[in-house]
DNA sequence: CGTGTAATTGAGTAGGGTCAACGTGAGTGG
DNA sequence: CCACTCACGTTGACCCTACTCAATTACACG
């Protein structure tokens, strides 16, 4: 336990008794694809970080449609904020894939923080990038098309989970997740049918190569210049 | 300028030496209607309080169109992260009224959060809060028409810089700040036409009075029911 | 009283949502 | 190994919301 502590960036470098102290108070979990972690309005007793596959966080709308807030990847925290506040989690949590999370209770995190305060540093930059990001996406939501965002949102992704392929001289990136035309609906804002549409007028403009739940960039420079909207229309 | 600093809730309660060093680093700005406070790409070297009017963040996209990522009023903190970071402000900062603010250099703002750390656990709930509402209005601009939006937009602004009216026993919602059709449209990700158009509406529906850059709302209760969508289409 | 900015309103249009039908690939069980 | 099933994906037709373009009006200020 302690071991896999140590490897989470946003806790190492913490002294060994504050580390100790939160190793008691930690539980591994494994999630099988599409288990649910938590989920909306559970009280927020934990802070969870993934250690392997990957999860993500999920609001409902009042209309039945559902957001995806974020996702998240090997040792990011899920949860962080509203455990400190003894609140409720904002959405629901669920494994994209076969995943495993450390989950620590709140309580435990709190000592650590008073007892080790850079450690308060390092979460406010993580809200720091956190804010930037959904700040992009409120900015992309609210003045850009669908084909931008969508672009956009593949771009990130492959930043976050992306693995270069080489096949045969060619270098690819691969999207590391399955990834639905749905779940990118719920990342853009849209529906999956815009999606799909977009998705196949790529593929037959070479950008990229689509699968069934998984996606691959052929030509990420030309993705590029859709997300930066260089392209003449 | 001690008496301005004892005053923001985020650092009351800092000790007096903590205190005496930021303001020392600190200076008072007096900021006419549309005045620039600073500007996206500026390196971010002062961190901004405001003492009295209001303030708004706003970031163009590259297609010309401007989205506002926050208003902010008395005694809520501006560009608070990126000072930390020592990185670039993320929008250009501007006041919707006279207004003042008080700055304080980034670097006294780091030494008070190491020397005092309860400081950056209040520093971490406004994040907290930020980000929570930024993921209210992600989900919003994915999920909801423009109708729903424009009236929690105006809802939130009540919230946060609403008075109340009474007139002749009728007790209204006066948004006490400047507010054109436009700045209601980069509030919710649409057109000054489209937010003129609702507008007009709900001025005839009589659920509130509008006039040239005010609003009043005369019937809350029904704009909440737009905003939750509570009305049978 | 003139001028500039804010606001209104109409007409036309397109992006993308909705509805619907069909295709396809991965498991599952016989 | 094949048939069955289910979830995922594709594509077409239609339509509506909200954007664009454009002209006009109202208001505040000097």
């Amino acid at each position: 336990m302690l071991d896999h502590l140590s490897h989470i960036p946003l806790l190492s470098g913490a002294p060994a008794p504050v580390l100790d102290d939160l190793a008691r108070e930690s539980r591994l979990r494994n999630l099988a694809r599409g288990e649910i972690l938590f989920t909306q309005g559970d009280p927020a007793l934990a802070v969870h970080f993934v250690l392997s596959g990957r999860v993500r966080l999920i609001q409902h709308t009042t209309s039945g449609q559902d957001v995806t807030i974020g996702v998240f990847a090997l040792h990011e925290p899920v949860g962080l904020l509203v455990a400190l506040e003894e609140a409720t989690y904002p959405g629901t949590c669920e494994a994209l894939d076969q995943s495993t999370v450390i989950s620590i209770s709140a309580a435990a995190i709190v000592r650590a923080m008073t007892q080790y305060p850079p450690f308060m540093l390092k979460v406010i930059k993580i809200l720091h990038a956190r804010l930037m990001e959904a700040n992009d996406r409120i900015r992309e939501l609210s003045a850009e098309r669908v084909e931008r965002r969508l672009a956009r949102a593949v771009l990130r992704l492959a930043n976050k989970v992306g693995v270069k392929e080489e096949t045969h001289g060619v270098s690819r990136i691969r999207i590391d997740m399955p990834l639905s035309r749905q779940s990118l609906a719920e990342l853009t804002g849209t529906t999956l049918h815009t999606v799909s549409r977009i998705l196949s007028d790529w593929q037959r403009a070479g950008l990229i190569d689509a699968g069934r739940e998984q996606l691959v960039i052929v030509r990420p420079h030309e993705l590029v210049l859709i997300a930066e909207e260089l392209t003449q229309p």
